[in-house]
DNA sequence: GTCTATACACCGATAGAC
DNA sequence: GTCTATCGGTGTATAGAC
């Protein structure tokens, strides 16, 4: 089996099970590879099988997201496209937010730079954006961050209510929330 | 030392490293007890110690915030006191969301009953005060979705970002999102 | 590459002395 | 009430056959 697809197979567990939760045993189900297989493609272990998680998936947000928030795209289309690969990666919030997963417990140690990094790019790129469409950059920033953290309130209310519309509610509200009554 | 203390030592110790990253050790160590010793406080070990400290932060939100939300105040007086008790609860971000450190993993099987109240009373109380304060049912349902999202949101930036900014500006900004343009 | 078998540390939990 | 000592189980990780 590829790498990458192994790397796919891991992901749902970290996002179910957090960093602490998630064992080498439930790994190795998850994958259908042995233990000692997983330690094969994966000499770090368990923390080497989350920073690898953790690439795919910052890789994943470059290509479908930032990328297209820095292209040639009216503002207004990037926020569409950014709103559609978000409901895509959240699966319309039935799936956790990986920022507040892996900011919990010992991953907390191991992985806040390359939280913190993936983050502020995030919030820099959309800021980017909101300042194309005309925005001051004050407010630019502010707009971006106050999505940022509805996106991440709603997947932990979507988690905790058991109930996709709130998500679903703020994905939809994005373009007006950040690019309104400009 | 009495219970309540013991559970207050208790709380960070979820709080920081989540339920499964939370040893008895490392609970044995903040509260100073052995480890036997906890276990006579806590007949149930590890989950009722975690029930416990559920139960005490269900009990100081509901004294401190939803009382008061309920309470005869005008709406503008209430939802101020509830960003003072939040930003006191938080410590202006420093500290992480129960809700969303305690609805990830096995945790999430224990507790998710009554997380999912807790959520619920907290949304219930807000909407009925926005109602109280002439805002439409439907509408007011969802300016208090939105402020528990921003301020869920808000906790993961500021913990992610080590910076408590953006949360003191979700606080300060919650008397006009919820009462604002009626 | 993938497996079985295993090493060793730490987990949650308990027995029993004081 | 609090402790030390210890149990059985599971955690991460590795050795070595195939």
């Amino acid at each position: 089996m590829s790498k990458e697809k192994t790397i796919a197979k891991l992901i749902p567990v970290f996002r179910q099970h957090g960093y602490e939760g998630a064992t080498i045993s439930r790994l190795s189900q998850a994958t259908g590879l042995g233990k000692a297989s997983l330690y094969y493609y994966f000499p770090d272990g368990k923390e080497g099988m989350a920073a690898a998680v953790l690439e795919y998936i910052n890789n994943w947000f470059t290509n479908e997201i930032f990328q297209s928030l820095r292209g040639t795209n009216d503002p207004a289309e990037k926020i569409r496209k950014m709103s559609k690969s978000l409901d895509e990666f959240y699966r319309s919030g039935q799936d956790a937010c990986f920022l507040s997963v892996m900011s919990v417990g010992e991953a907390n140690n191991l992985f806040h730079n390359q939280i913190e990094q993936a983050l502020k790019v995030w919030i820099d790129s959309l800021t980017q954006v909101l300042q194309e469409a005309g925005i001051e950059p004050d407010r630019a920033r502010q707009r971006s961050e106050n999505a940022i953290m509805q996106i991440q309130g709603a997947l932990v209310l979507a988690r905790v209510l058991n109930d996709t519309k709130p998500f679903e509610r703020v994905i939809k509200s994005l373009p007006e929330m950040l690019l309104g009554g400009i």
